[in-house]
DNA sequence: CAACGATGTGTACCCTCGTACACATGCAAT
DNA sequence: ATTGCATGTGTACGAGGGTACACATCGTTG
């Protein structure tokens, strides 16, 4: 009887939860199988039923973590749907909120994120959460223009994150706006 | 007599030359002081002698691996001193080539860079790299411009990487001539 | 209601890992 | 020559990991 909990719809959705926190807490290098369940607070058995691979997981991690930077913009940027607002500068603002807000939040989405570097199963994730966030600029600018920033935010997040160093949010304006400038 | 081969020099570099190609092939993931001993053909004890923490080696290797980029700019990108040359064209051309070259040697590059991200070890020489080749391009623009330039390259590869797609010489070149473009 | 398949549980096996430590060796300083 | 220290070697231990598998449970289907 009791030591069997029976039925649990949302085992799964519980199961990655508990790996997002697992990776925010100790990082790629400390999920397991076991970790997780323990995490989760189910038996080893139930997340390799689950979850077949490390990969399975990691990518269904990914797909729900990749929804930080568009929630601040959900939340936050309702300005950039304005066609008079300075696209550069309120892009700059809300990298900024997103990178001082939670940090350890992005800190776990960029681990996940760069994991497709050697994970060619998260690859098709890492793509959709690209084109996904260009896809939020695309009613200001050209899809060609809209890539360039997300790759020129990317680069900029990751000096800050790998670096140690400081957002500096003038110096991201700036040059988001040389980037944004119509070039003919 | 046989079985103690002593006084070995040059144990130290071989190990860290070990541990870089342990790295290529399995990744990160794959690196332990018992992988490496192998590969190094050495013992166990010898390694844990020299690198007391996985750590300690990882900051050896980046350090030789940091080299990679610069090397490409050294030996093909000569033109880049020239004041007359099209800048972005050539940081696109030479990006391109490094892509294509050694793709095996860039993913390396990246991931033992990217592990700055949660090895706070790794962040003073992941923030050399940065200056370093900011550095290269501080004759042709202000070092502001030049930050913003490693950034968006920084950027768009990564994007290559990690989703799969193809590097586009052309997309790079224009917008990296945008950020150029002097802004007043 | 009987059989079946999807889901959940518990355990055991074998592997790899980091670490520690006792011992061997050879250079350098005295 | 003796001492001391850096370097090199070999082994053992305990922790933790992926995997496999036998069994339990419950909804569904006929």
């Amino acid at each position: 009887m009791a030591p069997t909990r029976r039925y649990d719809p949302e085992r799964r959705q519980r199961i990655i939860d508990a790996a997002i926190r697992v990776v925010g807490r100790s990082g790629i290098a400390g999920l397991s199988h076991r970790s997780v369940a323990a995490e989760a607070n189910v038996p080893l058995g139930s997340t390799t039923y689950h979850f077949k691979t490390l990969d399975d997981l990691l990518v269904a991690a990914l797909r729900q973590t990749n929804e930080g930077f568009a929630k601040v913009v959900r939340e936050r940027g309702g300005a950039l749907a304005d066609p008079d607002c300075d696209l550069a500068a309120e892009l700059a603002r809300l990298t900024g909120q997103w990178l001082d807000g939670d940090r350890a939040g992005v800190e776990l989405e960029y681990e996940l994120y760069l994991a497709a570097l050697r994970r060619p199963a998260l690859r098709t994730v890492a793509a959709e959460w690209c084109e996904e966030t260009a896809a939020l600029l695309t009613h200001r600018t050209d899809p060609r223009t809209a890539r360039a920033l997300v790759a020129l935010l990317d680069g900029i997040c990751l000096q800050v994150l790998l670096t140690g160093g400081r957002y500096d949010e003038d110096y991201a304006r700036e040059t988001l706006a040389r980037v944004i400038t119509p070039s003919g």
